[in-house]
DNA sequence: TAAAAAATATACCAATTGGTATATTTTGAG
DNA sequence: CTCAAAATATACCAATTGGTATATTTTTTA
């Protein structure tokens, strides 16, 4: 059972999560996050070191349920060639899920945390090897299953894969415009038929 | 000839563009502003009428930049078939450009300003605007110059290509690894080849 | 259910924020 | 070279910032 604070701690990075999210870590203020959570700043103080402490909890949390969201798409199906079209399936609807949320956690991170916080600005590189790693070895077990071109480089093609779908990614939020990622999803699929299927 | 406060105006916005374009709105202070120009509170207010207006007038002329060294290099050549061969060359040397003013405005402005200031919002989406429609004009050119397949629909291409391209950016700005950028390059050149050129 | 411990609220802090009114300096035209 | 106008510096403002010490309340354990 979780203790009162652990139950609070948890309450505070739900609720903050978002707001970090959209508005970036400088101008997501303290009175911001007691306004939305209800607490006061004893309350915040109690539960996390300090502002920094609580903005990467708030992007692991956000993070982990995303990356499980993934996992949990791709566990659809067995075949790992069938897995890569459940990616681009996942991604089909990213832009109704990221819109809740403010955007793409990884993209907005990675932006503002560059020239600001190392720790934040690592956690977002985290998670894009994470998800390069998971997709390179799909790519693997692809090919180790027969599915796929021996001659396919597993990293590169992930490497590319992603790249498409992070553009995607921002022109849809940018351009509020779905198309960009419903067309380079179809752009993939292609791919996949054509350069990585054996 | 320019006045001495054109002069001032000038020197302000050439000063505090790549540390607005680095750190962002919110995270760019008036003091990083006065520190960094060696100018007072009295000098930038004289030449701009807040902070709004500075960050502003400071995108603009990042853009303005960016978008004159685009249409040199294309006008390398006559051939708009050639000319998007040139756009990807262009981009094989962003990175080692934009490195130096922190990052490519666009993206950096998009992700800052979308939750928090509606015009500079509406700067960066406009920009984008500008590099696809500048897209498309090259790829119907090619079309009548019947150098590229009169069945390209130019906008979906231009869209793609450059959703393509900010992926690549993002990417080898965030992973440090301009092999991103070089890889879609090769992907472009091979689309134009393959999909568009007659 | 009482008392100890844990969690939260209150009240405060110095530093910094964007911005302004006014004093001073610099500029350029006659 | 003078002097008015333009440009810049100075000194200030209230509001907000992240953070803390302490008081109060709530939770947990015995």
């Amino acid at each position: 059972m979780l203790t009162k604070a652990e139950q609070t701690a948890e309450f505070i990075i739900e609720t903050v999560a978002p707001i970090f999210n959209k508005n970036g870590y400088a101008a997501t203020s303290l009175s911001d996050i007691t306004k939305a959570t209800g607490l006061t700043k004893g309350a915040i103080y109690g539960n996390f070191k300090n502002k920094e402490e609580l903005a990467i909890s708030a992007f692991r949390m956000t993070e982990k349920k995303m990356l499980k969201r993934i996992a949990e798409h791709q566990s659809l199906s067995e075949s790992p060639l069938e897995q890569l079209y459940l990616v681009t399936d996942f991604y089909r609807n990213y832009y109704n899920y990221t819109q809740e949320i403010g955007g793409c956690p990884v993209i907005n991170m990675s932006i503002d945390s560059k020239y600001q916080n190392d720790i934040l600005f690592e956690s977002a590189r985290f998670s894009i090897n994470k998800i390069q790693n998971n997709l390179a070895k799909l790519i693997e077990k692809g090919k180790a299953a027969g599915e796929i071109k021996e001659t396919v480089n597993a990293m590169r093609y992930s490497k590319r894969l992603y790249s498409m779908i992070t553009g995607a990614i921002f022109m849809t939020h940018t351009m509020d415009d779905n198309e960009y990622m419903l067309d380079t999803m179809d752009q993939i699929d292609n791919m996949i038929q054509i350069e990585l299927k054996k």
